[in-house]
RNA sequence: GGAGAGGUGGCUGAGCGGCUGAAAGCGGCAGGUUGCUAACCUGUUAUAGGAGUGUAAACUCUUAUCGAGGGUUCGAAUCCCUCCUUCUCCGCCA
């Protein structure tokens, strides 16, 4: 969350700062409710300090008296005081980032500048398929099974793309420990205050949340959310930061109402394997970490000869808790673009600057030098979303005659008579 | 899942209705002693919020916090309830 002192002493930069969906937070309203939350606060802590006064001294029939009185019409206080604090914590909640200075201003969410490329398009002598006619076709991807088993957009990997997650997660997490990030995998599920902390929202019908009946608990959709709980309530020594941490788990989003050709195939799915990079840094270092993971993010793409472009989030499109975010787009010839024509560019990674944004609300400290405790800066960064990667190999490396190469670096991770996928005799 | 015992400051650990935001020790920090280190001595050492003074560093007042949330009471670390969690033993299991 954000820090209520901010609001309060620059409420007009909060509004006009803080990006479109402001419009659905309304700032005047809030500071009202921290102005009315404020007062009261006086007014009971003015009963309390009394009835502590006489707490101390032994007590006569009347001061006994007087104070049960003056209990009864504090506990009527506390609880208004509890409501409006409980609002005030709500509206706080829903109140994004700050915004990076160089981040582009616009209300349009596709307006993302394009700040670099590697590779290009590629060019086929054929027409390349996409990767549901490539997986059907090689037996790679079962959908109508896992549709009756779990249902719509779920899916079962089979041989060669099954065992190339795996692959996949060798190959990533060697050149993340290389970078001085921890391997961890971590829990799938995750407490509703911790989510809440971290900017997700796990209410609501637009939810992108899986929530546990009858639990405090919800399905993570990124393990984003188990390493910013990882070290709740805890300070770090100065010298011990940053902490890298690489973190594999499964992801589980509901996505709703986002069926389209856009999304068919394993682009758009209700779970998935997913390597977070996730670092705690202080305050300074924190531009360079974001650089440090998006150039760990193309190391991982050039590795696997993939074509993609850096875009960096204009205002529009950036997610509550970040203040800057460049995503990795590869190419992946078998989508459909806006315009009709086949072969798109298609977020496969994602990495944000969340500033002190989860660590207020996670309450993740770091002591300084000079021994005083400051709030510690997050940063998370996708290092391998396994479908969207899968697909992009997948129709990036086909053949004419309708097989698919594994790509070189990962070819030490696959099976010896799974270094190439072919046609099945089934 | 069953039985029992716990959860107190950076750590160990006392307190078991008011004078306890919390003894004592260790650790940390500052100063003294010392040629240096060690040892010793003195002082100091939780966090968050609110109000106020000040240009500011800072200071004053105040509230909350002894796993969490409720309750009893004029008053709760201390009594009661619920939950979470740790340990030991039993059961079960990958």
């Amino acid at each position: 969350m954000i820090d209520i002192k901010i609001i309060r002493e620059n409420p007009e930069m909060v509004k006009t700062n803080s990006r479109n969906r402001l419009a659905s937070v309304d700032i005047d309203a809030l500071l009202a409710l921290d102005t009315e939350t404020r007062a009261l606060t006086a007014a009971v802590e003015t009963a309390r300090a009394k009835r502590n006064q006489f707490s101390k001294t032994k007590p006569t029939p009347e001061i006994i008296a007087e104070m049960k009185a003056l209990g009864e019409a504090l506990k009527a206080q506390e609880e208004e005081l509890g409501i409006k604090q409980q609002q005030l914590d709500e509206a706080l909640l829903s109140v994004p980032n700050l915004t990076h200075p160089d981040v582009r201003v616009s209300a349009n969410e596709d307006d993302n500048p394009v700040l670099s490329t590697y590779g290009e398009p590629k060019k086929f002598s054929f027409v390349p398929k996409d990767h549901v006619q490539l997986a059907e076709s090689l037996d790679l991807i079962d959908f109508d099974r896992a549709t009756k088993a779990s249902g719509a957009k779920f899916y079962y990997l089979k041989n060669e793309l099954a065992l190339m997650e795996y692959a996949l997660i060798q190959y990533a997490l060697g050149i993340l420990i290389t970078r001085g990030f921890t391997p961890f995998t971590t829990p799938d599920l995750a407490k509703r205050t911790v989510l809440e902390g971290m900017g997700f929202n796990p209410r609501g019908e637009s939810t992108q949340v899986y929530n546990i009946a009858d639990s405090d608990l919800c399905l993570i959709g990124t393990a984003e959310i188990t390493m910013g709980g990882y070290h709740q309530d805890e300070t770090f020594d100065e010298a011990d930061l940053p902490k890298k941490y690489a973190a594999v788990s499964h992801c589980f989003r509901t996505e709703a109402g986002s069926y389209s050709k856009f999304s068919k195939g394993i682009f758009r799915v209700h779970q998935f394997t997913k390597i977070e990079m996730f670092q705690y840094v202080k305050p300074a270092d924190a531009d360079q970490a974001h650089l440090e993971m998006l150039e760990i993010e193309k190391e991982i793409f050039k590795g696997l000869g993939l074509p993609f472009q850096v875009i960096d989030h204009c205002t529009a499109d950036l997610g509550s808790p970040s203040i800057r975010t460049y995503d990795l787009e590869a190419w992946m010839p078998g989508k459909p673009a806006a315009d009709g024509s086949q072969g798109a560019w298609a977020e496969v990674t994602s990495t944000s600057n969340c500033t002190d944004f989860q660590s207020r609300a996670m309450n993740t400290k770091y002591r300084t030098a000079s021994g005083e405790k400051e709030l510690v800066y997050t940063l998370n960064g996708t290092a391998i979303a396994v479908p969207r990667c899968l697909i992009a190999i997948l129709e990036n490396y086909q053949n004419e005659d309708g097989s698919v190469e594994i790509p070189q670096a990962l070819l030490p991770y696959m099976p010896k008579n799974y270094q190439k996928i072919v046609a099945k005799n089934k």
